[in-house]
DNA sequence: GCAATAATCTCAAAATATGGAAATTATGAA
DNA sequence: TTCATAATTTCCATATTTTGAGATTATTGC
């Protein structure tokens, strides 16, 4: 272990159910001599990635904090998309939760959420949660939209089981662009039992932006009118925030 | 540079006015050689710390979206704090923000924010954004808490000129500790102007936990009436949260 | 397909990290 | 405050790792 896979290390220990590490605990759980550790840690606190808390122990740093804080400032997808996100959840007229979602790198990742007051339920999803990549009207209609090329790369890397798009390759791939033509995706229950998700493409070439908006809404007393309705509201959302990124290209 | 220095310069490059960078942009403003640079870039790519963006440039990458919400779910003081907060925010029944605020090593940090929809002005204070150590009443009533070794040292590593509570050393601490007696502190436009901030101290000693909450007012149109009930509303939000963190800790 | 640019690889020299043990510093109870 | 205990830093000879210049290979846009 060298480099900068040390410290990940260090902090990938930080975790939901162990937020909180000694350095000897730490030293012993990745079998680094204490001197190391401590000289490990000591350079995460003074960067801020860690800091020390109650007793003898560390948490994860005040530095997270500041650089999310710097992304909500500076994505442009962030930016464009966030106003136009909460717009769309007040017009939905029904208990919904809205999601802003993008294709980071090689993961599908929840970047912005906001909910009716009236929902009273939650999509699992939150911001900085990553999602499956082939499950979810959020994740899919952001698959469609990858050419030839890069889907099949970023496929590859994923476990290949997880495809209830289609057991070929063709199939897959006529799926996809069927999703693509209609503009939109929805799934019924395919992350949340009894939730719908409804989801359209934002796309933003000149900035390799690739990315969707969602509202997931009760499958309980959801007619087709009102499916139709927010099928509508979701991709004109979503056609919005493209737009206004390329706007806010130039 | 060696060691996680390194890393933290790359990280450091990337600001709100400077959000994306290019590698051979990067190693030139760092003075390292390119195979270096993009070693480097490399390395925070593959741990998700950066990712590649349109053309060939990078952006900060969904790591800290991850570690962020790491640390929303997993500090006590947020999940202590956050809904308590709120409901202070609405008790208010005026326009106000109201602000979560944690000692964390050797900064206050603004770590968790709320406002009254009808609030039509905003704290300079957002989530992740460092206050000043002696500037505004959210910090100083934090200060106040403090024993006189911790703070002594604090004060140390801190410009010693950026100190309205006192000239000489003695009338800084007679002034702390009548804050600390009265139980909050308010401070009128320190921060921003026509804004007037009341705070009180949250402790959970068990847990490192220094923090303080406070809410946000206009000047104008404050009466005295508003500001005592404003302030024992903070107080006695502040100390629920306290104890809900001891309660929280068995 | 091709040209231009980005990214990776190679390898010997040299700086830097390593880790066991001793010294120092913080912490918390009396 | 003062002391006992634990946490953290320092030391330093050794060896592993990083370093960087140039050559090589991918990518990407046209």
């Amino acid at each position: 272990m060298s480099g900068f896979s040390r410290y990940h290390a260090v902090l990938e220990l930080f975790t939901e159910a162990r937020p909180s590490w000694t350095v000897p605990a730490l030293s012993q759980s990745l079998g680094l001599p204490g001197s190391t550790a401590y000289r490990t840690v000591r350079e995460l606190v003074k960067a801020g990635f860690l800091e020390p808390s109650a007793g003898a122990s560390y948490r994860l740093g005040a530095a997270f904090l500041i650089y999310d804080r710097l992304i909500r400032l500076t994505d442009p997808l962030i930016r464009a998309g966030y106003g136009i996100l909460q717009e769309a959840v007040r017009q939905a007229r029904i208990p919904c939760v809205g999601l802003l979602a993008r294709l980071h790198h090689e993961t599908v990742m929840c970047i912005a959420e906001d909910a009716t007051s009236a929902a009273d339920f939650r999509s699992s999803y939150q911001r900085g949660r990553l999602m499956p990549l082939t499950k979810g009207a959020t994740s899919t209609v952001i698959l469609a939209q990858l050419s030839g090329r890069k889907l099949g790369k970023l496929l590859k890397t994923v476990a290949e089981d997880t495809q209830p798009l289609g057991t070929t390759a063709e199939e897959f791939k006529d799926n996809l662009a069927r999703i693509r033509k209609n503009g939109f995706c929805v799934s019924r229950g395919e992350i949340d039992a009894g939730l719908v998700g409804i989801a359209a493409p934002i796309v933003a070439p000149e900035q390799g932006i690739i990315a969707s908006l969602s509202l997931v809404l009760a499958a309980d007393g959801l007619t087709d009118a009102i499916e139709r309705r927010i099928a509508l509201l979701t991709v004109s959302s979503a056609a919005f925030v493209s737009e206004q990124l390329r706007l806010g290209n130039r």
